[in-house]
DNA sequence: CTGAAAGCGCTTACAG
DNA sequence: CTGAAAGCGCTTACAG
């Protein structure tokens, strides 16, 4: 009789906490919510009944009547891509730590399902949403799903058009460091391989490898870059596809991490020594990256905290701030292991 | 003014549909949960109002007058794990499809945080959880947390003494099956290494080791047997410990596929051929397992299939189904690649 | 510092 | 087939 009773009866509410501390509700309100108008021993009285008669706070009650609820939405265009779940798993973070909870929803780069959980998710009250959008997504449709009224922001993948407010890495400048560095190392036949074309992400980085093979005064070759799916296999069908073509490159910078792996992957089944024969580089640093074979050379684009920034610039929108002050390019690293052969020597065997 | 209005203003709600319409609120209320009792041309009516308006439907209102809210809380181990983000991809897609919509914590393997997201979720009024509990996760731990009231299912890591259903694969049948499997291609000293003894799911994955290597007569040798962190650098760790033993095994069946890839890797790099001088077999079969170098031999967990079967389990319980009836335990099936060296001829080369 | 009342946007009996 | 009223569990002014 003591003791808590939920689930068989009916959960204990604010009300019954009132009756039992001798209090009103409104008294239990402001305990809730830590207000220092209640006096400690009122106070006191009123947690005791919480602990004795195992209250829940019911938060969906609190948010009906509040300005906006404690819920964001993530939603993830491919989360078994490792470097999505990375990405997943600091807006995760960020969150908790800033008082939300995070609803998630994995769109399989599907923009029909897209679509659907974002109308789920205003249905679901959330406060805000924070999107890496699907393959394809454009600016129209996303207005569609997601008027002005809801704060929202974009994630590691533009939009090209949408007014919503950006955070990711700087794509381009990454990309540039890690043929600079190529260049540094006498390799002179670079290539980009992987990815789709019509990926923002990819074009960033495709006008970095063009700036600095300009900047070097090598020019840019048509024929030394290949489009793939941005996954492991896409990598390895890009290399194999460069291959057959007698590409004659010693190095390329990857789209991103698991192309690089399954470049890699084509190229040591060849026999194709990587870090001495050839040059791999990949990009964003994902954890898999240094337990590759070789340890990969990628640009870090420190994913985790590029998610908590998104989750940062979320709540800045929701409370008021300005979206365009709210957008935010995170600066990148070039991390250097072997499979780009640092200080291994000569790249004497041209590959193709 | 004919346009919505939403955000700048107030929401829409059915009192402003109901006005619109020229019904009252109870109407629009039928009309939203597809009510056989409202005419369609009063249907019509309602909907028309709704286009017009931009109503979007407040759930979380509804919510607090229903029995339960269509959240349900997935709180997962380790989501960087790909095997567990395998497990999400297969929970969340499920969830959507039976008409609910998962919120997510990733508790970091971190018990506290575990509490701490399991209270947060209730007070958000989840209908229910799926748990993938954090390593050292204890049954009384566990009814603190989570009090019979709330239904939820464990699923992928078992907690002794819990009353809990649990959802999760044939641990020890599938280590049984890639002993035998080795023992078949002529294996005799085989170890098992990576994972923490604690662990629940790898107790029962070492027992089905010890059922086939009893059944073909061959010792249980502890000496063949390596505990490590569940990750790469714990296989790499594991075998290289292994090694240094002289624990002059021929095959090894690891924890996970993780594991194995670790483990790969560190053999690869002193020179000695998976498949062929030595033989690995993986468990789970994560997506990157087929990518490995060479393709791993491994035992699929079907994955994404459980964390389905995880999400109808736990719609069962809040449908009122007896919890004992709700647990499952997946089939397990070897899926045969080229790091067990099927096929590759003799293991003449004692390692280590 | 505390209480009484209204309201958040729905659903749920209950009438008609 | 439709409507008027009460209620879900909180918060929010407003009094006192």
């Amino acid at each position: 009789m003591a003791a808590a009773k939920r689930g068989s009866g009916r959960a204990t509410t604010i009300i019954d906490i009132a009756r039992a501390a001798g209090v009103s509700k409104s008294t239990v309100s402001l305990v809730l919510k830590n207000s220092p108008h209640v006096r400690p021993v009122t106070r006191d009285r009123v947690e005791r009944a919480f602990e004795q008669l195992g209250y829940v706070y019911n938060r969906s009650a609190a948010n009906l009547r509040k300005a906006h609820s404690s819920f964001v939405g993530m939603v993830i265009s491919d989360l078994m891509n490792p470097f999505f779940a990375e990405l997943a798993v600091g807006i995760e973070d960020a969150l908790y730590n800033l008082g939300f909870i995070p609803i998630l929803a994995n769109t399989n780069e599907d923009r029909e399902r897209q679509a659907k959980v974002l109308q789920s998710m205003r249905e679901h009250g959330v406060a805000g949403i924070i999107l890496s959008p699907a393959g394809g997504t454009d600016a129209w449709g996303l207005t569609e799903s997601l008027p002005r009224a809801i704060p929202a922001v974009l994630t590691m993948r533009r939009v090209e058009g949408s007014p919503l407010p950006y955070v990711g890495p700087d794509n381009r400048n990454g990309a540039r460091q890690a043929v600079e560095h190529l260049i540094s190392l006498g390799q002179r036949r670079i290539g980009f391989i992987g990815g789709y074309a019509s990926n923002t992400t990819r074009v960033e980085r495709l006008s970095g490898y063009r700036d600095a093979l300009q900047a070097a005064g090598l020019p840019y070759d048509e024929a030394l870059v290949f489009e793939s799916m941005p996954t492991r296999s896409g990598g390895f069908d890009a290399i194999t596809e460069a291959l057959a073509a007698q590409a004659r490159m010693t190095a390329v910078v990857c789209f991103n991490d698991v192309v690089a792996m399954g470049a890699t992957r084509a190229l040591g089944l060849r026999g194709i020594r990587i870090g001495r024969d050839f040059a791999v580089v990949g990009f964003d640093d994902i954890a898999e990256a240094e337990h590759n074979a070789p340890p990969l050379t990628t640009v870090s684009t420190d994913t985790r905290r590029m998610g908590a920034r998104a989750a940062r610039s979320l709540l800045g929108l929701i409370g008021g701030a300005d979206p365009v002050s709210m957008s935010f390019m995170g600066e990148t690293r070039l991390v250097v292991r072997e499979s780009c052969g640092a200080g291994q020597g000569e790249f004497t065997r041209e590959v193709g």
